[in-house]
DNA sequence: GCAAATTTTGACCGATTGGACAAACGTTAG
DNA sequence: CTAACGTTTGTCCAATCGGTCAAAATTTGC
């Protein structure tokens, strides 16, 4: 089941993430296709067949690319758990996902690319890893729906809800920094989500009588 | 300012539409720069010298595609009305979007496709029309919290969340499906969608003590 | 029915693309 | 020092791409 590691020099693994790196700048604005090895080998400042002796071929460095991003992507979900007050939890894997949003844009965009696409290169691991995960979280917060502790709702749902929004301000990040105009697309609008995505989770928007 | 239609045969109107429709398809599953001239003559049935004879060039499709679909997707948030109860008026701009999202996926699809990659061809649009029209649905929705009938919180903030968890049933379809499985991902989960995104908007999701 | 206008096609072109390859250049261990 | 190994480069190739063009086929207006 598991593929032994390469053995590999210090310039490899140094070249490897210089071209990775540059390949996530890429891909991450271009897609797939819409990217050239040309384009990644000038921005990690190397010749084309020289990238090409790292990875044989263009497909090498995305799958490479997508594996990486998979783990570090469902950390906050993996995080989210039994213990704690629930309402505390949800809080906090909404502000991590939205944290994740903030500092790894473009990881967030890699990803957006995949699935808009259909998902061709990553399908099983949604199918399995992914659904197995969401399965369980899912039956953590019906736990804390029986007992009292949140109201009864869909729980996948739910976590799509949570994704939809955090991602929301990476992938559609140029929109929403239009819309909102200079003064208030600058930096301070992760905090004023935060505040939003708080009070939507938590209260929604009945008026407090 | 305006620019004259021009004059077209009833074959050029069809084949027209014929091309768009195709053109949709292809776009809104590759990207622009992952879609061929190739594919779209093929999906649309006809030749590619006769496609271009109908379009001559490439971008050319897609700005047509684009000017259209703008139309068509704003038109629910223009239809949030001043009249009429608030919580109301938002619960069926909710369900207005994602009726969109069930309807006319390829063409969220499409959008979403032209945002992820920087929107450079509808940047104008969005500081411009987009902006503007939020900005003035913005107001209205700061009358209603200020008159006490839904809770302060951010207008813009909220017609964005609203937007990512609607569009996120068409963008990120695949996930969905793979995630829910085959028994929950069939067609009920725009309706379990439709229900618990009502739930979360006005209630959230602090237990009903 | 026929000439003019429109539509369709096959052949073609230059540019770009992913990738191969051998030769040249560096580095390292004995 | 030098032979073996690792790295880099210039050159090249076949496939694909967006787009042109002239000629053929079809439709349209009279």
């Amino acid at each position: 089941m598991e593929v032994p590691a390469p053995r590999r020099t210090r310039i490899q693994q140094e070249k490897r993430e210089l071209i990775l790196e540059a390949a996530l700048e890429v891909f991450s604005t271009n897609g797939f296709r819409g990217s050239t090895i040309d384009q990644i080998a000038e921005a990690a400042g190397m010749s084309k067949p020289n990238l090409l002796y790292y990875f044989r071929r263009k497909e090498d460095i995305h799958e490479t690319l997508m594996q990486r991003l998979l783990d570090t992507w469902l950390a906050p979900l993996r995080e989210l758990d039994d213990i704690g007050d629930p309402l505390t939890e949800l809080r906090s894997y909404i502000r991590r996902k939205l944290e994740m949003a903030r500092d790894f844009p473009r990881e967030s965009r890699l990803f957006a690319n995949e699935i808009l696409q259909g998902a061709p290169r990553i399908m099983p691991m949604l199918e399995g890893e992914l659904k197995t995960l969401v399965d369980e979280k899912a039956a953590v917060i019906k736990g804390w729906m029986r007992a009292g502790k949140i109201a009864r709702t869909d729980p996948w749902h739910l976590i799509f809800s949570i994704w939809a929004t955090t991602q929301h301000y990476a992938d559609f990040d140029v929109q929403v920094r239009a819309v909102l105009g200079p003064n208030r697309g600058g930096d301070g609008r992760f905090e004023d989500a935060a505040r939003f995505l708080e009070q939507l989770f938590i209260d929604g928007l009945k008026p407090k009588t």
